[in-house]
Order: structure tokens, then C-alpha cells, then sequence
DNA sequence: CTTAAATAGTTGCGCTTGCAACTGTCAACG
DNA sequence: CGTTGACAGTTGCAAGCGCAACTATTTAAG
């Protein structure tokens, strides 16, 4: 333990530079995208949270049952990967709140099918516009240029962890 | 509710294509980069927790300290955007795996300096060229242009989100 | 010196989550 | 049919987390 007697600390001593073996934290890619995209979680949490009182699942499953007609819990957390128990419990609030209805598939009572409510579908068309709108403003600080190589860099990324499920 | 008499769907009906009013959550950019993190985040952990048995906030804390002569949680909480407890607990499960040890500032009884011990700087050593290996690995779908495109729209949207402290 | 405000770090508590185990239903096979 | 395995969805439980409240120490002000 070379230098540290004279301790202690109040912030660190410059750190060391770039050497191929030396990891910063700031710089290391999973870190950053893990950072960037908590923080636009938290930003777009205003609109879903404070404006609607939804929380990360709630919303998810909202927008994902809302985009279609009806779909299974098992679609739902497929497509958002999310846990099924995720799901579920999401589910049941979200029915709970009479924003959304369950019926039971009569040609396969273990499946269930999921139904925005006249208030859900409410809900669903005042939440998009402005989600869409924080969308644009989150991606405002890109070029049209460096959105396209952003977007196409991610799909690639995308695909390469098999995350794609559709197209 | 329309066409849902000859209900249910195991699978949902065509979904409405990009109308302008129509989220579509697998193109929502937030939504995307959030799956991505944790895509990225889920094969980072088979070193750090397989290999090591760190978990998240360990493994940011030993990447943090090992990086420097030593720091204060203070420091790795700012630096890691984590929530002081998480620091706290995490710091106080490495001390008792002797990976690191705390020292009170002589100046400041409030503060205590981060270090790594000699197994700690042993299991960083460790640790560092794996990460650096796997994190090239996840970026080898890009070529060196779209990399370098991909990683200049990431700053700026850090950048943009008030995210970055250094530089 | 004394008091008040600020800061570093810890802890109690409630909430969310994932895992494993469970219920109930369907499909396959004898 | 009856049994076995797969599948949709739910629940008990323990672990991780953030918030608020706390201790201990330092700094500022009077």
C-alpha cells in the first residue's frame, strides 16, 4: 500500500490514465448505457408516474394492450420482457383500477385475454401523444444524421443480443 | 368493445401500424435502450457474479476504488449515481469478504478512505481484462465507423441529460 | 464557547421483484 | 378414457432497494 499514509481522501487522487488495463467506470460502455437509459426512465417516469399514476409495468402493459386489440399476459411479458409474476401482478392493479379487463380464452381457459376499458383507452390516448413528444425531445440533442447512426447502432446491437423479436 | 365476441387471442391481432398516434413499444426509443442496458447488464454478470461472486453495486465499487488510490463512498456514490445506502451495504459486504478496508480521516472523522486490500487489488487484476475483453466483444457487431458514431450520440445524450461530471 | 446548520455514513421499514412451487387447463399417447 | 407432460397464470418467500430518520462529526455564526 504505497501513498496512503498521509491519507485520507476528500476526492480521489487523479486517476489513472487510459492503460490498456485499467478500467474506468465512466468510460466502460455497459455502464453508460445501463446510467443513460435509468435516467431516461426516470424522465419519462414523470409523464406515466405523476401524470397518471402508473408505475414501469403498469405502463408498459398500457401501451403494449393498448397498440393492439387484446393479448395474453404471456404476449404482454414476451414482448416487454418482463417477468410473467411481473406481469401478473401489473395486471391485476391495472384491473383493479378498472383501466383494463381479463377474459377467459373459451377455447383455452388457461389463457386469458387483456382488454383496455373505455377509461383505459382513455388513458392510452392522452399517455401516447405526450410520450412520443418526450421521445423526440430525449433524442432533440441528435441530428437527424446522428439519430439515424444512433438508432441503427442499437438495432444492430439489438440484434446481435437477440433481443429482436419482430421484422 | 368491437370485434372481440369470437374472442381470444393467443397471439394479438396485426397490431396498428405506425399510425402517428400509436406507440409502438418496440420502437419506443426509451423503452428500447432500457431492454439493451439490461441485455448488456444480464452478460456482464456472468463474470463479475459467476466468476467472482460480486454483484452489481460490489463489482461498480471494486472497478471504482481499484481505479484509484482511494476514495470515499461519497465519491462512489457521485461517481456511480448510486443511492448512498446501496453504497454503504455494498462497501460494508466487501469489507467482510476482505476485499477492502476502510480507514477514518484524520482530518474529517466523518469521512472513511476506500481501499482495496490485497486480495481486492488481486480480484480487480482479475477482473479488469475480462470486462474489458467482453465489453469489446458486444461492441464487435459495429464496425469501427458505426462504434465510433454510436458512442458520440451516447455522449451527447448523456451530455444532454446532465450525466457526465468529468471532462 | 455555544448553538445551529451541513455533511458522511448507517439503519429501520415498506415496497418491488425474481425464484420456486403451486393450481388449473390443455394436448399427446397408451 | 386415464395418465403424463407442457403451458398460463398466481402466490409465498426472501433478497435488494430507496426513503426517511438517525448518529456522529465538522463548520459557521453569534
Amino acid at each position: 500500500m504505497s501513498g496512503t499514509a498521509g491519507l485520507p481522501v476528500k476526492w480521489p487522487m487523479a486517476d489513472a490514465k487510459h492503460r490498456p488495463d485499467s478500467l474506468q467506470l465512466e468510460h466502460f460502455v455497459p455502464f453508460r448505457l445501463n446510467r443513460l437509459a435509468d435516467a431516461l426512465s426516470v424522465n419519462l417516469s414523470e409523464i406515466y408516474r405523476d401524470r397518471f399514476g402508473l408505475d414501469i409495468p403498469e405502463w408498459r402493459i398500457l401501451v403494449t394492450v393498448g397498440q393492439r386489440e387484446a393479448c395474453t399476459a404471456q404476449f404482454v411479458a414476451a414482448s416487454t420482457r418482463m417477468h410473467k409474476t411481473r406481469v401478473s401482478r401489473a395486471v391485476a392493479s391495472l384491473e383493479a383500477r378498472k383501466l383494463l379487463v381479463r377474459t377467459v380464452n373459451r377455447t383455452d381457459g388457461r389463457e386469458m385475454a387483456l382488454e383496455l376499458t373505455r377509461e383505459g383507452r382513455r388513458m392510452y390516448a392522452a399517455l401516447v401523444p405526450l410520450a412520443l413528444l418526450r421521445e423526440s425531445q430525449l433524442l432533440s440533442c441528435l441530428s437527424r444524421a446522428e439519430r439515424v447512426a444512433f438508432l441503427a447502432a442499437v438495432a444492430k446491437l439489438e440484434a446481435s443480443l437477440a433481443l429482436r423479436h419482430d421484422e
